[in-house]
DNA sequence: AATATTTATGCAAACGTTTGCATAAATAAT
DNA sequence: ATTATTTATGCAAACGTTTGCATAAATATT
């Protein structure tokens, strides 16, 4: 049989004071006089008695509840904001109920309205691949729930988003190459349905024609889902065109790695013979031979971006603040894989 | 300016009935009629009334909500365990609130009492590594929150445990080199300290005994946190000994990996002059080349079994629940690295 | 001593649900 | 027509805090 749980009463009832008196010694109140106080202090810790903050919030109307929707959490990427968000939250006294989407557009919107039902102050969330339309989140925007959209964000309504500068990445990427000597670079590319992969896209593109290098369409090949096995197979087209690119932008580091395993066993020298270049710096990249060079895209940075926006939200009561975005940007992780020279 | 969130005395009040009617109506009480119910859920969708479920929690004193706390959300390891609980948890109708410890006993605690405050109805914990007592946890156990602890478990305290067969598992693995024909095994060891790494070292002594192979303690090097680094070294090591071994089983993936990356720069084939297994099958595992010979520990079913534990016991309410301990079998995922003959 | 002011504590309503018991209306039985 | 039973809805307390306002006691001023 469990011990219940000490409550404010417990001590009025120990103390012969009131609960109101009780509450406002605890909490500090300049109206309480210091003996008192002390007095109640004393005897909460003697007791064991621990505030109930679901009465207190229920009280004030506040939760300090945060609500975070992420595809899956065990993806690396979305496991490092999530950690941000935690850190940061934890920091400010928030509290992060954590769901995944799975990529369902059915379990997203149930899960808004679970959210709204328990009440969260704000959520921060990955759209899931099957998103097109939002009204699940309108509606909460609409009772005065912040929401903070990050990596995957609506692009055609007004909402604060936290995502990184994927065309000034890609841009940098390309410049890199090119900076190493490479003049035929080619780009394994997402799914240019998402735009974040479609900006990737475009800031490669800008590279080469702010090098005068010309853009050849057959030097770039779109995957669905950037997995392994898709970069394999589009370094073996690669491979088998009439001239092999001497260096190729990667949307992702599964297809760069795959890349560049698949150019081994064909015999080509990495970086000598093709440069390659990843991006998301997954622990992955520091591991195989030769390290992999790719953009960082500070997941647990933009984790801890999006909490603080969410929180200022939050907690300006009369909701002046306008829709925000924050753009992050990324650092170029140089490492054996493209480097030919200083 | 937000919307007000409608209440059921929103709805009483447009629909001339008590708070009371409503909430039946709502719940599908059978004392109230059809068309009393069918009236109040049409009144409800058409205001779009979502019901507070911390009113509702506040007065059956349910909270529906189970904290976790790990160390870090974004060592993969954790980050599949976290989704493991958190699809048991959503399809049972509760939510998690989850919670980095840093490997701080100081902030475990702090998160422990925040737990106490929200009022969780469960508790999933991976200890951290500083924490060598247990009144944070005990105390939350006498109030009857029951308390499930995955991976690092305390040793000398009655409690629900989710562990892993670490001892078999390491004798399998020992044993899968030895039917590759291995004779001189050697074996790269976590922390002794921590019963995970000592139950692994003592299964692979076990798997040498009972193949007659005598135990050499020469062939066993120990690290302190089987990182990337310590791998490197003592695969250098080994390769600095009199006799390399022929086989090696190392107590995480990481060390696996870096052995492997050590022992072909220095000329050594892997596995045809020495095997390596692993133990984690993280991602990376099956990336690097030679793919890598792994236990695969199966976070994900661990979070999943800890979740379903924990809310048998949340739902148990005469406590007669004894504590209980999950140990997961686990699967030796045989790649190339330590093949030698089918 | 009487009056005014300040200090310290208490009362009770409130938050939004749930639910035991009460009561009015409808229906059934005599 | 009267009485008994059933049905459907309502009242109000409860959960554990917080807090506006009330009040008693202590202190200061005249």
């Amino acid at each position: 049989m469990s011990n219940p749980r000490i409550t404010l009463k417990d001590l009025a009832r120990e103390l012969q004071l009131s609960p109101s008196t009780i509450s406002r010694a605890i909490a500090g109140h300049p109206a309480i006089s210091e003996s008192t106080k002390k007095k109640v202090r004393k005897k909460a810790e003697e007791l064991g008695f621990v505030p109930n903050s679901i009465a207190a919030g229920f009280r004030k109307k506040r939760t300090h509840s945060i609500g975070v929707i992420v595809p899956q959490i065990d993806i690396h990427f979305h496991s490092l904001v999530i950690s941000g968000i935690e850190d940061l939250a934890y920091r400010e006294g928030y509290n992060i109920t954590i769901f995944q989407s799975k990529d369902s557009i059915e379990r997203e919107k149930e899960i808004a309205k679970i959210l709204q039902n328990r009440s969260v102050e704000g959520i921060i969330v990955c759209l899931s691949n099957e998103t097109k339309s939002y009204t699940h989140f309108k509606k909460l925007v609409k009772l005065g729930i912040p929401i903070i959209f990050y990596d995957r964000v609506p692009l055609d309504f007004q909402a604060n988003k936290v995502v990184i500068d994927d065309f000034g990445s890609a841009f940098k990427a390309t410049e890199h190459l090119i900076e190493q000597g490479c003049q035929r670079i080619g780009h394994i590319a997402g799914n240019q349905g998402t735009s974040i992969f479609k900006h990737r896209f475009e800031g490669y593109k800008a590279a080469l024609q702010a090098h005068d290098i010309p853009y050849d369409p057959n030097l770039v090949l779109e995957t669905q889902n950037l997995s392994y096995e898709e970069g394999a197979s589009c370094a073996h087209k690669f491979i088998a065109s009439p001239q092999i690119p001497d260096g190729i932008f990667c949307s992702n580091d599964y297809t760069a790695i795959s890349a560049v395993q698949v150019f081994q066993k064909a015999g080509l020298k990495v970086p000598e013979q093709t440069a390659v270049v990843g991006f998301s710096n997954y622990p992955i990249s520091q591991v195989i031979q030769p390290n992999l060079t790719t953009v960082n895209d500070r997941a647990y940075q933009m984790g801890e971006a999006a909490a603080k926006l969410l929180i200022r939200q939050i907690e300006d009561e009369d909701n002046a603040i306008d829709f925000e975005t924050i753009t992050l940007k990324t650092d170029l992780v140089i490492r054996e894989s493209s480097l030919r020279k200083k």
